[in-house]
DNA sequence: TTGCTTAAGCTACAATTGTAAACTTAATTG
DNA sequence: CAATTAAGTTTACAATTGTAGCTTAAGCAA
C-alpha cells in the first residue's frame, strides 16, 4: 500500500474503514450510518463526508447498484501493517525489535501475551 | 503520561523532541535551530513556534538563564510506550499480541530481530 | 550610548480534519 | 403523477497542524 493512501486515513475515517472491514459484503451508506450513528453519535451528514473521503482518497471503492455500495480497498492488514511500520520508523528508528523492546519493558504485555509470544518465536523455524 | 500530553504532539513537534531527548542538558535555541534548520529545512521562526507550542503543552521545559534553555518534560520512553499503546488501541483491538504477530507476518521482522525475539522470549525451560 | 543582531512573543495563513448543514436529484409511496 | 423521503453533492466552518513573517525587547559590538 502506497504511503499516499494510508497516511490519509484519518481517525474518524478509520472508524468507517474498520466497520467495512468487519462487513463481508459492500455496504450501503443505511447499513453504514446505522452502526456509527449509534456507535459514534455522528450525524447522517458526517458519515456521508467520511465515506466520500475515503472513496476519493481510493481507500474505498464504491460501487453503483440501485444506490451505491461500499467496499474497502486497501485490507484490514495492509492498513495494520503499514501503520505499524510507520510507527516503526517514526519513533522506534525503524528497528521493530525496539518497538517489542518497549512493549516487554513497559508492562504493554500480559502474561498471555508472553506465553503465547514465547510460543510464536519458539516453533518458528 | 496523561492522555493530553502525548496524544498532542505533532509530527512537526517530534522531531524536536526528539533532538531533545538526544541531548544530556538542556539546550538553548540556538542549538536547536542549528540542528533542525539543516536536517529539517526549517526557518528560525517554524522551529521557535514547535519550540513553544511544546512548552505550552507541557511537553518541553524552559528555563530562563541568560536566555531560555529547554529540556524533555516528557521522557522518549514514555513517548514511545504511549504511543504503541495508542496503535493497539487503535488498530489491534487493545491486544498487542496482534501486534507482534501482525510484524511477523508482514515481514517486518529481520532475520536478525527474530534471532534476537526469540532470545528475548525464550523459554527458560 | 547607539545602533545591530538576535531572542522571544505575537500574528498569519493555507491545508487538513472533525463535524455538519444546505441543496439537488432520484426513488418510493399514496 | 405529485409529494415525500432518502441518496448523493456541494458548501461551511472551527480546530489543529505545518509553516513562517512581523514586532518588540534585550544583549553586544563599535
Amino acid at each position: 500500500m502506497s504511503d499516499n493512501l494510508a497516511s490519509k486515513i484519518t481517525d474518524s475515517e478509520l472508524e468507517v474503514m474498520k466497520l467495512l472491514w468487519r462487513a463481508k459484503d459492500a455496504l450501503p451508506v443505511t447499513a453504514i450510518r446505522e452502526q456509527l450513528q449509534e456507535s459514534k453519535g455522528w450525524e447522517p451528514a458526517t458519515i456521508k463526508t467520511l465515506i466520500s473521503r475515503l472513496v476519493s482518497k481510493g481507500a474505498v471503492h464504491q460501487e453503483k447498484r440501485n444506490v451505491y455500495y461500499y467496499s474497502p480497498v486497501i485490507t484490514q492488514k495492509e492498513y495494520s501493517s503499514w501503520a505499524t511500520k510507520d510507527l516503526i520508523t517514526r519513533i522506534y528508528n525503524g528497528k521493530a525489535r525496539d518497538l517489542i523492546a518497549s512493549l516487554v519493558d513497559s508492562d504493554g504485555l500480559s502474561e498471555d501475551d508472553i506465553a503465547e509470544l514465547r510460543d510464536m518465536f519458539k516453533v518458528e523455524e
